[in-house]
DNA sequence: CGGGTCATTTTTGAATGCAAAATGTCGTCC
DNA sequence: GGACGACATTTTGCATTCAAAAATGACCCG
């Protein structure tokens, strides 16, 4: 239904939202990685104190999207190569799980819903918006599995690798690669062959990762 | 200060202190279930203000241990057995993921630390410590996958689950049959059998599940 | 005697203030 | 010319304070 929000601002608590923004701010890459969270900046820019502010940035701590030193400031959790490997296997790890329960429990609206998802990314209206529907359609999947911790842990292992998109993006062959993939996926996902879905779901997600993991490489090289 | 937990206390930064601290105050049990936060009270007990107590609040609300309820306070998240089911769901993929990779990457010293932890349990000293040990001996192996990512996250879910650990600990028969699993994952762990350690651990969390949703069942009837 | 309204108290959420720590600057000395 | 150290500035972490919202209770009226 609603928004596969350009950003995720007016939902829940006060608290909540600040933080939504904040990670907004830090997955849409504005600050480098390492970089000095600027406190005052954000205070101004979200119109409240460093209270609050504060808040939030030991909740994104706690996620994983910044790190803490004692007594000189928050800075970006700088991306770690070794890391991007642990996200990923860990991500091929639910998403065999996500594969397994969807396909058993998938309702009525579950399949319209994905499907829907998947029919977003046959004409992606521009490449930019790849990722986002990208995100829809695994998104779609992991809430079929009616399981709502597996789907809290996936929703932030997503937002983690997130951070990346702009390693995967521009890759335009493992983009079609990837849209190659989705379609076996939803052979199984229709077919609701449990087995056959988790396996391609999990390949799915060791591609992506190769592909991530090569163009960081290349960065860096 | 009758606190004979010699876990987690003094380590890392003064804001993690408090969240352990707090979380600790959680897991004993000490407040009732739905039971509101006592801000105040705890700032006390704690010697700290208000302020650094609930970016802890926040940090434990995203943990999923306590409840925010806008404008009228924190509770201690309420035991759902519908969520239990998720929960131990969400266990089982994870044990699974840890019995494929600590076969293949447990070094001698992860080897070690998982046969020390298995031979403590041989003769618990007394059941309330039973829990402990058990905890020690699953978190050995989580550690002999070498990746931070699961750790994290499994130790999340553990200490989830530990909540209910009051219905678990009183059933002497299933610590029994616990102990009889548990040999038969050190076989299966010793030989390096990556597949059937998986298996047997997501069994053994099943096994565990169940027990506990009987107990549970047991207790609300 | 019960139900409802309004004032009082308590609690929550956030802004501000303050002390300590870190950072940056500049002058001095080698 | 460069390195070291004292001083000023900024930033951080936490306590305190303040306004608003909810809980409590007193009172009135039917």
């Amino acid at each position: 239904m609603a928004a596969p929000a350009p950003e995720a601002s007016e939902a829940g608590t006060l608290h909540e939202q600040i933080v939504n923004k904040l990670r907004a701010v830090l997955l849409n890459g504005e600050l480098a990685d390492g970089a000095r969270i600027p406190e005052a900046q954000l205070c101004l820019r979200f119109g409240i104190s460093r209270t609050p502010l504060r808040e939030a940035l030991k909740v994104l701590a706690a996620e994983g999207f910044i790190e803490l030193r004692p007594n000189r400031g928050s800075i970006v959790a700088p991306i770690d190569p070794v890391e991007v490997g642990h996200l990923f296997e860990m991500k091929g790890t639910l998403e065999q799980m996500i594969g397994r329960l969807a396909a058993v429990r998938a309702t009525a609206e579950d399949a319209a819903r994905i499907e829907r998802a998947h029919a977003a990314l046959a004409s992606p209206p521009e490449p930019a918006a790849y990722t986002a529907l990208n995100q829809e359609f695994h998104r779609a999947l992991a809430l079929a599995t009616h399981n709502p911790v597996l789907l809290q842990s996936y929703d932030n292992l997503q937002k983690r690798v997130l951070r990346l998109r702009f390693v995967v993006n521009e890759n335009p062959q493992r983009v079609l690669e990837s849209f190659g993939e989705h379609e076996g996926i939803m052979v199984a996902f229709r077919a609701r062959a449990r087995l056959d879905l988790a396996e391609r779901l999990e390949e799915h997600n060791r591609l992506t990762g190769e592909a991530v993991r090569r163009t960081l490489k290349g960065e860096s090289a």
